[in-house]
DNA sequence: TGGAGGAGATAGATCTGGTCTATGGATGAA
DNA sequence: TTCATCCATAGACCAGATCTATCTCCTCCA
C-alpha cells in the first residue's frame, strides 16, 4: 500500500527504551534480564538500522543525541502504550479489569443472573459488569450474534440459530394464576380450553411467555389472546390480583402470594408444566476472562447430560 | 523500579499490526515479506505470551476479539509513533527533513556562511536552518558546548576550550580605515603608536575584532580605548565615512569604498594583518547529517594542514 | 599514585528460535 | 467438481541473539 513496513526490529526499541530510562546500558540489561553486552550490542543494531548515532557514550552512562531525542520523543510514549496494553490485557486476566456483558429477560434476570451477578461483583469488583435488559429474546439472540454482548440467559423457547451455543442451567415450574374474583377456578383441575373464556393478562408479543402460554393453547387448536398487555412479570401478578384477568407465572415466583390467599393457583392436570433456562453465547468467539469465570464459576452447573439445541421444555 | 519489563517479544506487534491492518495473516506476510506460516506463528506466540486469544480465525481472514481490541487500540497508535520516527529519522538522513543550526559573529556570517546558506537551502528547502547572531565570541563558544547549536564560525581571537574542535576555513586581511577629513593619513605608512592620537570607531567590548585590533596596539604597550562604539561593522564604516574616528576593517569589505575615494586605506608597514576565521564544533557530540553536510560540502575546504587549537592569527 | 569499581566495547562459542518449504483441511466461487 | 484462498502444522535449517570472558577507559579514594 502507500507505505513500507518498519525498518528496524521492534524488539530493540525495549532496550533504547530502558536505556533512556536508567541512562547506562548496565541497568537496563538488569532490567530486562539480559546481560550487558546484550544491550549493547542491541543499540548497536538499532543505531545500525535507523543509519543514526543516538547516544553519546559518555563516562558515566548514555546521553542522547539530538537524533536519539527525536526518536525517544515517539518510543516512549509508544513504549507507554504497549505496557498499558499488556497490563491491561493481564488485568482482565486475573479478573481485576476488563468487562463482562449479559443480556436476559426480566424473569430470568430475577432468577440467575441476579444471584450471579451479585457474588461475582462482589468478588472482582474491578470488573465492569454491564447487564441489559430486553424483553424481546430475539433481541437479545441477535445481540450475542453482534459480539455485542457476551451472554445471555433465556427462557426456552427461543429460536437459538447458527453459531449459538446454549447450556441448560435450571428449570422453572409455571403455573396458571387468578385473583380472588376467579378463586373458584382453583377448586378443582380445569381442562385448559375452558380457561380462555376468561379473560388474560400476558407480557408483551414476542416475549418467550407469551410465546410458551401460546404453545399450550395452540396444542388444543386455540388461539391466545389476552385482553391485557403489560411490559413486566410485576405489573402482570399486580393486575391478577386485581381480577384484571388469569395469567401464567412462575410457581416460585407466586407461591407466597398464593399462601397469603391473594393469589389462587390453577390446576390443569397433567404433569407440572416446567420451562428451561439456557446460558446462550457466541460458539466462534471466545469468551474473555470474566465471562469464562461467571458462566463457570457463577452460573449453576449443567445438570448431568447436556442438550444441544434449545428444545420447546 | 516500579514496573516490571515488557512480557511480549515487541517484534511481534509488527505482525499482530499488519494483519489487523490488512485483515488477512496471508497479506500481512506480503506486507512483512515474510511467509505466511511466519506470521501464523509469531501470531500464535503473541497469543501465548498475552495469555488471550486475540483474533477469530474466520472463513475470510481475522477479525479481532474483544481483547484483541483492547490491544489493537494501543498497538495502531504507538506503531504509528515508530513508523514516524523512523520516517522522520530517515529523511533527516536524505537531508529531506531535519534541523541545523548554526551561529556566527557578523563579520563571519557575511563571508562565510551567508553564501554557504544559500546553496544549502537551495539545494535542502526541507532542512530548517536556524542561524543565530551574537556579536561576542564567548557566548557562541558556550552555546556549542551546551549543544544548542551544531556549529560556529569565528574569527580568531577566541578561546576554544576543552572538547570543542576548530578547523581553518579561511583568511581575511584586515587594514586600518579612514574617511575624507584623515585621508592624508593613507599618504605614506604610519607607524602603529601615531593613529592612537586619532579617534576610533569600534564594534563593542567582547567582539573578536575589538580583542585583535587592541592585541595590535598592545605590542606596543599601547592601550586601545575607541571614543565610539557601535554594534555592526556597518555601522562603523559610515561612522568612518563620517569622519568620527579611524577604524580597522576587512579589506575585502571596504575595497570598493577606497576605489571610490569614500574610504582611505592606512599602510601601517610590516605584513598584511590576517586573521584567520574557525568552523568550531563539539568534539564529542557527533554532527547530524545535515550540519555534516554543511561542513562538507558547502563550507570551503580546509588548507593543506589543518591547526589544532586557536591560534592568535 | 596505585588500585578498586563501574561504565561500555569486543571476541568467540553456543544454541535458541525465527524462517522457510511442503502439506493438509476448510470454505467459497466458478 | 474443481479451483482459489486462507490458516494451521510439521520438520529442517541456520541466522542471529545471547552468554561468558576479557579489555579499555574513567573516576574516586586511600
Amino acid at each position: 500500500m502507500d507505505e513500507r513496513s518498519f525498518s528496524t526490529n521492534l524488539e530493540y526499541y525495549k532496550s533504547f527504551y530502558y536505556v533512556v530510562k536508567y541512562g547506562t546500558i548496565t541497568a537496563a540489561a538488569d532490567c530486562l534480564c539480559l546481560t550487558q553486552p546484550t544491550v549493547t550490542s542491541a543499540i548497536q543494531k538499532l543505531e545500525e538500522q535507523l543509519g543514526c548515532t543516538l547516544f553519546l557514550r559518555t563516562k558515566r552512562g548514555m546521553t542522547l543525541t539530538a537524533e536519539g531525542k527525536i526518536l525517544w520523543d515517539r518510543v516512549e510514549p509508544a513504549c507507554q502504550l504497549l505496557l498499558s496494553a499488556e497490563r491491561e490485557l493481564a488485568a482482565a486476566q486475573k479478573l481485576d479489569g476488563g468487562n463482562l456483558s449479559i443480556a436476559s429477560t426480566e424473569m430470568s434476570f430475577r432468577t440467575y443472573v441476579l444471584p450471579a451477578m451479585e457474588r461475582f461483583t462482589r468478588d472482582h469488583p474491578n470488573v465492569k459488569v454491564r447487564f441489559r435488559n430486553a424483553p424481546l429474546s430475539d433481541k437479545i439472540l441477535d445481540m450475542i450474534r453482534n459480539g455485542e454482548i457476551d451472554l445471555a440467559i433465556l427462557h426456552a423457547p427461543f429460536q437459538a440459530g447458527e453459531h449459538l451455543q446454549t447450556r441448560l442451567i435450571g428449570t422453572i415450574e409455571e403455573c396458571f394464576v387468578a385473583g380472588p374474583k376467579y378463586a373458584f377456578l382453583a377448586d378443582a383441575p380445569r381442562p385448559v380450553p375452558e380457561l380462555l373464556q376468561y379473560p388474560f393478562v400476558s407480557v408483551p408479543e414476542g416475549s418467550s411467555t407469551k410465546q410458551y402460554v401460546s404453545g399450550i393453547f395452540q396444542r388444543y387448536g386455540l388461539d391466545y389472546e389476552p385482553e391485557m398487555e403489560v411490559t413486566t412479570s410485576e405489573l402482570v401478578i399486580q393486575a391478577v390480583k386485581h381480577n384484571l384477568g388469569l395469567a401464567m407465572l412462575p410457581w416460585q415466583r407466586i407461591r407466597k402470594d398464593v399462601d397469603r390467599g391473594e393469589l389462587f393457583r390453577i390446576d390443569i392436570g397433567g404433569p407440572p408444566m416446567e420451562r428451561k433456562a439456557y446460558l446462550i453465547t457466541h460458539g466462534e468467539i471466545p469468551l474473555g476472562p470474566a465471562a469464562r469465570a461467571f458462566v463457570d464459576q457463577y452460573l449453576p452447573a449443567p445438570p448431568e447430560r447436556e442438550e444441544k439445541a434449545a428444545p420447546k421444555g
